[in-house]
DNA sequence: TATGAATGAGGGTTCATTCAT
DNA sequence: GATGAATGAACCCTCATTCAT
């Protein structure tokens, strides 16, 4: 891709922010070289270094941006929902609409935590443990309120997190269903799930033998 | 690590499959470097090519075999239930308790898919897919059956799957909660959530405004 | 070798180049390695790669420029001579002298052959019948006006030009014989051969006895 | 290739060095590998080590061994020529004979000389000098008795043998010629370019221009 | 701001060779 | 006579990174 003619530098810090997303996300951040991510924005690949420190610090940006925006953006999405009910299913629409939309970004966030280094990855952990207590709060206010049945909020929480961001693994948005219709189905799965007095428990199941 | 004296080269073939799983687990696939293997098991590095053909045919023999093993396992799982909600509880009690016992294998092939050649991956991804597949026939016979509620079986399976496969995020042998309390807590959750008649449908929701 | 200080780029390419050169005559292709380059040159094995995309490229670039040359070169010295015989001795003469000045380039192209690719050796085997062609319809030219007696021009164009050919595995610059003298014994050698009307034909000779 | 079943010591002994030629033939010596040599014999790479004692040697040996059985050879087909001239039809003929019957052989012992370790270049060198100084001998003869017409007895033996091994280069048995067309096709380029009193000189040529 | 030449470490891989069995 | 496991060195090549210009 040919250097943008009369690109300032805050354009191609943006340029190679955006490269950066795009590769890691297609092939993950140790597959990418940087010559790649060089080429991609029109650049050597020494000239990166104006930019950022190292590659390291290119992921962790991309990835503390990424958290930062999110839990900002769920603030402002829980913002006036009081009841648990309510803010259980603005909290479940706001995640799947993030997640469908800023696909890469959290593909990378989720995926290449493991690539951080350790200082770099115990402050994304916080960052994230913070945005995913927001809906344990929620579960244990409903608990509280008797509106949801969960015995194990934690637990709770980290499966519905996990099965409301998959979305991103299979989610195309040119594909059948709208954003909308997929908020439904997940939220019926997540309420239907916690809802207060509905089901019985499940029976002591069987031992899996090992191998 | 020293080598075993006296190793002959079946025990080697499983030290290095061992330390294979072990090292993509905890670096990743394209992080870990055969010297480290080699040093893992004690060898030299060239030396592990008597034991395969190049390091992308370590990762795909790893997955494959997982996958093999996953699909024989389910099949028994799920031999003599008939009805879909035993059909369920079973598949969800397989899943939960497989991926609490070889977390390293699940996790392997869950995130180096993207690693795997485009040949090897699609033989993957079929074998996933039909995985995934059995757990989407439960739910439409469910609905068939009227014991289900579920609109979009695939998105459904797709939920599902990803709540139960993110169990291997966080799940350690030794937390306070035992697998058979686990497996009750995640069964709740995915029958509450496909259970037929029980709650309304999630209201029209907000939009997501774009960055 | 150090480092030539304000060395710049072209400078390095044309110093890998003759290294290269002169490593591949001294060794052979196989049996250079990057390592042995680099330090001629003064650079570490990787900063090759600057200069050539891998060790196969090297040599093909080596040995078709050298034909490139080659070819450009006797169309030049044929430019201007008419009859078959002054073509001829004008092709003889400026092969041994071409072969003489540029032994180690000419060696290459003849040895190395076997080391290219096989697209590349496709490539450069059609540059060497081409150049190899000029000298077989410069008999075919003397046999059309009788003053060459060559039964099998394809054959004696063969037999010449491996005689030729042959002056680089033992010719020395600084040898009792100038470039002229030897000129004129090869000459001689060579029109005495295809000479018409000069000779009878060898007697059928005697068959070798298989081992 | 497998195994032959119930071979001995002395038929695998010959098996390798039938293998070794092949692939030397082939590939050159640089880039034959024992892996491949052994495969070729139905071996294990280090089952070699019994029937030589390292690559090289196995290179030598088929080199002097070649070198003996062409000294051995030319002495028996030049016995009974007495004259120059019949000397000399003698060793061209069986020249080429020999070079289109053991091609691989004369093709090694001309091509590897280079990957021969010093002491081995120099035994073999000498062995080659004094099969080449045959030919030398008999111009020289040829000379003094007047029925040549050689300056330089010694350019002209490097120029006659190359011209005649060159014939490994292109000769196919399945080819149009036979063996006895070449030989005399051959036969009538040598000795009309040695013949006496035919040809005047090549006059003065002009300087190769360097670049 | 950007280049482009260069580094030095390390990557995956192949090799000739050894040796206990 | 042959295996097969292993070595240790070297292979070609790619990488993140530096720095004079």
């Amino acid at each position: 891709m040919a250097r943008t003619v009369g690109s300032n530098g805050a354009r191609t810090a943006e340029a190679i922010r955006q490269a950066g997303v795009k590769l890691i996300y297609r092939h993950g951040y140790e597959a990418m070289s940087l010559r790649q991510l060089a080429a991609e924005v029109g650049l050597q690949s020494g000239s990166l270094y104006k930019y950022f420190d190292n590659k390291q610090s290119l992921l962790f940006d991309i990835v503390r941006d990424h958290m930062e925006d999110l839990q900002a953006r769920v603030d402002e999405a829980l913002a006036g929902c009081t009841t648990p009910t309510e803010r259980l299913r603005a909290y479940v629409g706001f995640h799947l609409r993030y997640h469908m939309t800023r696909m890469a970004h959290v593909f990378i966030a989720n995926m290449e935590i493991r690539s951080l280094e350790e200082a770099h990855r115990a402050e994304v952990v916080a960052m994230r443990r913070r945005y995913e207590g927001l809906l344990e709060e929620i579960l244990r206010a409903g608990v509280a309120e008797g509106v949801f049945k969960v015995t194990e909020p934690r637990v709770s929480t980290y499966a519905i997190i996990s099965m409301l961001t998959g979305i991103c693994m299979w989610y195309r948005p040119e594909g059948r269903l709208s954003q909308d219709e997929l908020v439904i189905i997940y939220t019926d799965l997540v309420t239907g799930g916690v809802a207060a007095g509905v089901l019985p428990t499940a029976a002591a199941p069987r031992q899996l033998k090992r191998a």
